[in-house]
DNA sequence: TTGAAAGCGCTAACAA
DNA sequence: TTGTTAGCGCTTTCAA
């Protein structure tokens, strides 16, 4: 009958009085790391398993200030690109042996700020931020804790971005390639710098090549709003990028509805593209991210500064990685 | 200038030297709990923001046997029903004021036990679990932490289920309501119990006041397997319940890609009402899982578990909740 | 109202 | 190889 009171969790200490050795062997045996004789580890933990010991990582991590925890803040889960960059970030993390936890932010600047003091508060090893906006909203509370910035770059912390500026070329390019010569642009909420930079690295090219028909902005929504409406029917464009899917999706839906067809009368190019990009009719034609790339370079630069206590004062990495384009059916060559 | 090594993180300790007290006026002042003087208390929090100083909640976790926290982990992330579902688990917690934190197992059930045992491990204060499968893969390491499972069950654990014979008799009569008499069943993997028993009401009510068409299997895809589409176009049947959203999208799509008008030919009806449904064409008709339902009850079910230290192996209490039909257009009414 | 001090469960010197 | 022991940062009882 074992002493341990069956109503509480057992301690290192129950294991160890249970197996008859001393709280070191105890610990040696579980965390497999000091030295203890193969029958005597096997023993204690054959103990551990009868008694369900399971270690408290609070009081490990208290002690050695690691957690092997990180986590992942995004602005909006129900944005389809948020679930695809977590899964990423979950899989390099796990293979750099880390656990990582999500949290929503929801869009929501004193819940983003909330959940980065909650997540210095728990002693997490390392924040991989997403922020809702180029807004530094972490008002000191990550000075100590290793921090990177995804996609946008907040001033101070380390960043893997994407060139969005490239982005946007690659994106005219392919339109300008197919003979596209009058291209309209939708563009996003432009308070978003990556939103700015795709657009003006379209832009630059169409107006350096072709003629710019358009550019107009949307919130980031399938409805379209009117003067977005109003573009596509009548500003005279052979072709639109669409600076987001989910606008490029709505775009294309708006279109059909209204007696154009895709890529037929108008040609639609997105980005991000997300997996209904695939599924749409005609399949959607867009830029892909490099969401496993931005996932690699997260964590080893999270590795990098876990590692090294504090350089975060010294040269401050900022990644910059490349889209790709994914041609499919939206985008017409013309003869 | 300050005491405290610039390069640590302040401490209790920092904090209670720098403003001059003791430990545990620093303690009482920064939790708001014990007594402490009105001047003692600001002047002690205002040399807490001057410094910097962050509760270390591992120690206060360890000291408490509370984290304020909990865990919501979920079998795919890119499966649009569970971000959604996320969001409002997320609202309910910081309603009840926990953080939240999310896990992706991917569907994985060795990634799911490593889950639920580093949950258990990190100390958070409750895990709401969206199983995998109806299987349980906790291993015993569940024991002494309040659990809930969400929308399956598992043996030994409360849940909070949805009535899915319900449902599916909630979707047959639509259709039957409608006027349509040959009906056909797309049902996703049998080997989940909801699945099956959404079927199972549909099924038993269709041959009851109508024909069962056909009854197939698909995988949780708009890919439609052969067998599948073969029911669709050969089946006979004037309309069909897709026992998920993803799958009728499928069914939609192969529909209308060979010929086959929506709903003039063939009536569609989904289920889960992903954000999806209402942006295809047709908009889809189908059944919604009242996700905040399942959170609320799901929060407060952790709540009174947390509260009563351990009444686990007293009744355990299973929710039921109930779906409600979102009527759009891809379900002909028959003459 | 304030402070001293005892641990929470664990790790890692250090000693044996 | 094994055991003893000093804390990690914090809360909280108890005494002042």
């Amino acid at each position: 009958m074992p002493n341990t009171p069956s109503n509480r969790r057992p301690t290192l200490k129950d294991l160890a009085r249970e197996a008859g050795v001393s709280l070191a062997s105890a610990s040696y045996a579980v965390n497999g790391n000091g030295s203890v004789g193969e029958q005597t580890r096997a023993h204690i933990l054959s103990v551990a398993q009868r008694i369900g010991y399971r270690q408290n990582s609070a009081a490990r991590a208290m002690k050695t200030g690691r957690s092997g925890t990180l986590a992942l803040l995004v602005p909006d889960l129900t944005n389809p690109f948020f679930p695809a960059l977590a899964q990423a970030v979950f899989r390099a993390a796990r293979a750099a042996g880390y656990t990582m936890f999500l949290i929503d932010t929801e869009g929501n600047e004193a819940l983003e700020q909330a959940a980065l003091a909650k997540g210095v508060d728990l002693g997490v090893d390392g924040i991989a931020w997403f922020p809702i906006r180029d807004k530094d909203t972490s008002a000191g509370v990550l000075a100590r804790t290793p921090v990177v910035v995804l996609d946008r770059t907040v001033p101070g912390y380390a960043a893997i971005g994407i060139d969005y500026l490239d982005a946007g070329r690659i994106a005219a390019r392919h339109l300008l390639d197919a003979g596209h010569r009058r291209i309209g642009i939708i563009s996003g909420p432009t308070d978003i710098a990556s939103m700015r930079d795709r657009c003006d690295g379209a832009e630059a090219l169409i107006c350096g090549e072709g003629a710019l028909a358009f550019r107009v902005e949307n919130a980031f929504s399938t409805d379209l709003e009117p003067h977005a409406q109003a573009a596509i029917t009548g500003g005279g464009a052979t072709a639109v990028f669409a600076a987001a899917d989910v606008i490029a999706i709505g775009a294309l839906r708006y279109a059909q509805a209204n007696g154009l067809r895709v890529p037929e009368d108008v040609s639609i190019l997105g980005f991000d593209d997300i997996p209904l990009a695939e599924q749409s009719l005609p399949p959607l034609s867009t830029i892909e991210l490099p969401i496993e790339d931005i996932a690699q370079h997260a964590i080893s630069e999270l590795g990098k500064q876990i590692g090294r206590p504090h350089a975060s004062s010294a040269a401050l990495r900022i990644v910059h990685t490349r889209t790709r384009l994914v041609p499919r059916l939206s985008v017409r060559l013309l003869g």
